[in-house]
DNA sequence: CTGAGTGCAAAGGCTTTGCAAACCA
DNA sequence: TGGTTTGCAAAGCCTTTGCACTCAG
């Protein structure tokens, strides 16, 4: 069963309204990594009408209630993904098709940065990219 | 002894520029992972006067030459650093301040990945966020 | 001399902000 | 009703582009 908008919602202590609904609607379609000019095109494509600074205001709100994750892919803009297992991307440089990598084992780089350097991390980004399975031809 | 602006365009076949010569010994200098708003206010600084076009047509054939790497940290975005040794960054989210660490292990975690999804992985993206030793009182 | 590099101005793409109207609880 | 959310319009920031002038080789 999927997850509904509404109980998202009310877990995180946030107001139903329509355009909360049909962003988190939205991402559980795609399950991939949006940015917002496609979120924007979705919404159209939907008939659903949802201004941009709504969208920006509601993806800082789902952000802050960890509801979703935001990725940079070397694009220079953000794409934001249903949080869920912490994982990371394989994307595609012929394509662009994105595949997931869960397991990265860098929680024991971590704890080896921990002691060489002091520092405390408290989330890393890491992402590759190559040539997926159907682009090697 | 320091790589010469000199040597570095000349042995990526580039032609001597008062601008390039200025910011490889920016990025000397500095030693960290700059981005275009700051090396003009460095530039500014030295009372070089150069254009922000110009800088970041210069940064795109650095890029191409690899004469320097281009990273994001999650301020939508980029930053340039001097490419040397592969490394990835420590970024304190309480000073700004940014460390390097080198031998992420990420290697044999791209030989998985080609053994279990067949994807061939060229480079990857990976930074730490968190808090430096300073930060931590 | 001649193609490559630069400055200037303008535009483009993504993101944020101010304010009034609409809406949820 | 009262504070939150939204729409609309404008602006902000980083980045790119067009064109004419300048410069390195």
């Amino acid at each position: 069963m999927q997850i509904s908008p509404d109980y998202v919602l009310s877990t995180a202590g946030l107001k139903q309204t329509r355009a909360r609904h049909a962003l988190i609607r939205i991402f559980t379609v795609e399950n991939r990594p949006l940015d917002v000019p496609e979120i924007l095109s979705l919404l159209k494509k939907e008939k659903i009408s949802v201004d941009q600074a709504t969208v920006y205001r509601i993806l800082d709100v789902f952000l802050q209630k960890e509801i979703i994750d935001r990725f940079e892919f070397q694009e220079g803009k953000f794409r934001y993904e249903l949080a869920g297992t912490e994982h990371h991307h394989l994307i595609c440089e012929s394509c662009g098709r994105i595949d997931d990598v869960s397991d990265c084992g860098i929680p024991s780089l971590e704890e080896e940065i921990l002691r060489k350097k002091g520092f405390i991390t408290k989330h890393h980004t890491l992402e590759f990219f190559g040539l997926c399975q159907l682009c090697q031809s």
